[in-house]
DNA sequence: ACGCATGGTTGACAGTGTCAACTTATCAGA
DNA sequence: TCTGATAAGTTGACACTGTCAACCATGCGT
């Protein structure tokens, strides 16, 4: 077959992840990877352009894995909280994994405008969002044309995309936030989401339900 | 005077925000700096024990200068809109100065928790908003209490975290988000701050102001 | 059998952060 | 005034990086 994918190539994806979690992304190196796989410092560039095309390939990468995750776990939570499941597995996919999200997301480094690879995986996580947003009750509101609900959209990824860099961000461990703001601010962010959306404040049940999914995917709070 | 700051420290710190803001932040090279200011490479190592000191060095009095444009176009937007202006004032600042808002609160380089340098201006900008919100009209609802007062600060950051992080991700720009969603997320996110907040839908006249407010700060919504 | 693309090699170059050692100059205290 | 320490700046080296260039093997289509 004339398709079939050189081995070294998908190694040095698998390695690079590997690397990106022990070393943090900018630590990453295409030498490194070529050292831990036994092989000569510049193997990897028969298969990649330069260090920045992997980081694009991995970031398409990251991204498909991403929305399959998001798209999985919103089907499990059934139709009634689609968008809730959906929600939560954001946040629980970008807690698990920080510097993966920080290849999708982070200004830097990974994602010049010149790697539409990337778009590949990207463009479906928002697709995403936007159509599980189009099945809820909100949507069949009267006064929620079209035009609002595409700014509802981008308002929620605003506010869950926000929640998780804060969560994340070492400037915000160490600003003087209350601890018990912190350790609820995935909880009081979901049960806002509605009121953002015009909706009245949710009921005790309701609460209840998103705390108790709260809880359930995220066993222990994460330390540090 | 045993006290005076030596001359290379100050201009080291200048020339790094030039070259940050021509060169991005992770091109930053002490030698690069050294060369242009004609000296020797080793020369900055005197006065920042390393690259990483350098940065918190910077990233603090980038802190410090933004919690001071915040506090200053807070107090000019008068009691009545304090909260507003500060909040135009954060997406403001940090859309005239990516580079430096990235220095603040990007995950990756800048910021290892080792340097407590920072501390000296993230602190106050913290304490600033929840000040301020400690301020308005909803501080003094008998339903809102300390506790409650300390995560919708939390909140509103992460909200208005979001709204800039978004506007300046490029994963972001290449989604396909709807133009008209893009343009006007900073308005429809600061329309429904309130609502996060628990307030009724904002008046005619109100939603008058904010976009009044926006169109004055953002004259020509940045480009690329 | 030939040629040639593919995937691999080694070698070099410029650039980086940082350690170490050397040179000044400045200034305090004897 | 001499002395010595300390700060500020120098040169030199080392290991590391990305990347260009040239060379070598293998295998496949003509």
């Amino acid at each position: 077959m004339s398709n079939t994918v050189p081995a070294l190539r998908q190694a040095c994806l698998d390695e690079a992840v590997r690397a990106i979690e022990s070393d943090g992304i900018e630590n990453l190196s295409l030498r490194k990877i070529a050292r831990r796989l036994g092989v000569s410092h510049q193997a990897p560039y028969k298969h990649f352009q330069s260090r920045d095309h992997l980081l694009a390939e991995l970031t398409a990468n990251v991204f498909e894995e991403f929305g399959e995750f998001m798209e999985q776990r919103s089907q499990q939570a059934g139709v009634a909280n689609e968008l809730l499941g959906m929600g939560l597995a954001y946040v629980e996919y970008a807690l698990a994994n920080p510097l993966k999200y920080d290849l999708m997301f982070a200004a830097d480094s990974p994602t010049p405008a010149s790697h539409p690879v990337i778009l590949r995986g990207s463009d479906k996580c928002y697709r995403l969002l936007r159509a599980s947003l189009g099945r809820t009750a909100y949507a069949r509101r009267p006064e929620i044309t079209d035009e609002i609900l595409e700014r509802d959209a981008l308002l929620i990824f605003v506010l869950i995309h926000g929640l998780v860099s804060a969560l994340t961000s070492e400037a915000l461990k160490r600003m003087p936030v209350a601890d018990d703001a912190r350790l609820h601010a995935i909880e009081h962010t979901f049960a806002r989401i509605g009121s953002v959306l015009g909706s009245p404040p949710p009921s005790r049940a309701e609460l209840n339900e998103i705390s108790q999914s709260i809880s359930q995917a995220f066993p222990k709070l994460q330390g540090a």
